[in-house]
DNA sequence: TATTGTTCTGGGAGCGCTCCCATTCCGCCG
DNA sequence: CGGCGGAATGGGAGCGCTCCCAGAACAATA
């Protein structure tokens, strides 16, 4: 192993010097640095993160908890992991994966080793058991959701309340008078997840205060409860013509459903939903749709902990407004 | 910070005694290791990995290489990623995350700084291009796949050749004269995809020794892509009574298309697959399946990686035979 | 010329561990 | 009684780096 000494004594300096050209932590003649880096390709030297993690007190990892259960929606997952690697590798950080069913308790081992500077945690529920052991975590912790109780921890999320808000407000505006939320599983609500049940609250708001009917539908996943969830919103009495659907994985099936009944989407029913704008395009019919930002949600949540780990930034609450796009799957009415 | 100093001060023990009762790699007297583990519950002690990499020369952190481009099949790669952690973690490691797209070279930067001990490698195909760089990884590599050369490197996969053979022979067995492979899309094919191939290989090897009709139809996700290519599988004069569908995506789909063509399963047309086992259980129709061993597949690489860094062991190639679970999708003709 | 400021570099202690090389204290044998 | 083997522990060098504390060289100013 080719350490900063031989690095050092090929180019004619001290370690100091070596150490600090890699740093940048003070001005180096371009001559000696110039000679000091022509010595480091030559001699093929890479630092040893150990020593200089003992060094320097900073590990340049980050910890990031995942839920890695089936039956959360993975592609939608694996867009944060990758956005946030990616950041993170911007700012020369690394990611140590730790998973969310490997319990509570993995942020703090990690931290208190040394072994990650900061933790990003995931499918962060609204009454999370997790949050009382993170508030022990002893180096910045950043949320990936909006617990209820949140004091002293940074939460980055999609304002899910405005979303429900907007959806609801869009077919509104478009002259619907009875439409139908179709939602997540009913578990899902009974965990208290908070970003479902924001929707919910925000959806609720905007019809009552347009005066529209509106129903509520949780769904599970498979094609025998959307067609039972479809009877439902659909029977003859209700008179629904518009589809809210908070529910990326059945989205498949509910449109082939419909086209299976001959109901034209937007002609006979207007459906908007929420998901990834790449799986909105790429349905048998490309809906209207607010993205989930996943992208942009890992990539602030990166700079939140940079934010806190450079300078002695505050913990901080972000929510991300929807934006919304037409595809033309909601017509007036 | 506690350091082992304070731990050893306040047991009474010198430095040495507390690192050997945490390493157990000498014996200590009960009383002595009874003293060090209250000392450390009672001082809150936690050893510093930096330092203890530093010193021991090993990080007991695993380099994990995975493919996160969406387009992959998300679902079973995290089943793969959450049996590795869970593995490596029961090996006192932890895991560092590193991505395909970020290029190759990372697997190379993770070792050479000794940030990892070992690196495991998701999502190798056939001509794989990282594959020279991982020679050169000072460091044992796992392959999850079977790159045509990999001389020098260890590889974990499914013996998709074999599974190809079973599942032209299980329908052959029941008869059938003319069957066909539903494929991957075609790009997957062309990119030299190693597991596609060699399953591809072992369906033709089958076919032809039975002297079967057989065809092949690669196939995009997508509604429409997935009608044409029943349109052309059931083609009046081919006479199709067999499907080996070869692509996890699209199975959704087209068993909705079946039913909507009113084609019964099995009664019409027999279907096999290879999957997950929980996806081939929660289909419209439950499928007989050739397992995707997600699981045992992770915890064979990682044990195959302690077997390297704790013997010297050589590299090796173990491929999984495939499990054939009847659910009751394929019936005689 | 002496003083001060500026720019660049060197020396090396110390980060918290591991593990090699002792040392101490037994009981037992010849 | 001396010597010896085994069991339990102590001491501390050294892992490769960072960053504090100086010092050298030179220019500008008094």
């Amino acid at each position: 192993m080719i350490t900063i000494k031989e690095v050092a004594r090929h180019a004619g300096v001290s370690m100091s010097t070596v150490s600090y050209v890699l740093s940048g932590k003070r001005t180096i003649s371009e001559e000696t640095k110039r000679r000091v880096e022509q010595s480091i390709v030559t001699l093929g030297y890479h630092p040893n993160a150990g020593a200089r993690a003992l060094a320097s007190n900073r590990s340049q990892v980050l910890g990031l908890v995942v839920p890695l259960r089936s039956g959360v929606n993975m592609p939608v997952i694996m867009q944060f992991v990758a956005s946030i690697v990616a950041s993170a590798r911007e700012h020369d950080y690394d990611v140590l994966l730790l998973t969310k069913e490997a319990g509570p308790g993995e942020a703090h081992r990690v931290t208190a080793r040394s072994m990650t500077d900061a933790v990003i945690v995931m499918d962060v529920e609204s009454d999370d058991p997790r949050i009382p052991e993170l508030r022990t975590v002893d180096a910045p912790v950043v949320l990936l959701g909006m617990p209820d109780d949140h004091e002293g921890l940074s939460c980055v999320d999609l304002d899910f309340a405005t979303a429900g808000r907007q959806m609801a407000g869009h077919l509104a505006d478009l002259g619907h008078h009875s439409i139908a939320l179709i939602g997540s599983p009913p578990a899902v609500y009974e965990r208290g997840t908070s970003y479902a049940a924001r929707l919910l609250a925000g959806f609720r708001g905007e019809t009552t205060k347009r005066s529209l009917q509106a129903s509520v539908h949780p769904c599970e996943p498979g094609y025998d409860s959307v067609a039972a969830c479809l009877d439902e919103v659909l029977a003859p009495g209700r008179g629904t013509t518009g589809l809210v659907v908070h529910n990326e994985a059945i989205l498949g099936t509910l449109l082939l459903e419909l086209r299976r009944r001959s109901l034209d989407v937007p002609g006979d029913l207007s459906v908007i939903t929420l998901c990834p704008d790449d799986v909105a395009e790429n349905l048998p019919v490309p809906l209207t749709s607010i993205a989930v930002p996943a992208q942009e949600l890992g990539t602030i949540a990166v700079e939140m902990v940079m934010a806190r780990l450079t300078q002695e930034h505050a913990p901080e609450v972000r929510l991300l407004q929807p934006r919304l796009t037409d595809r033309g799957s909601t017509a007036a009415h």
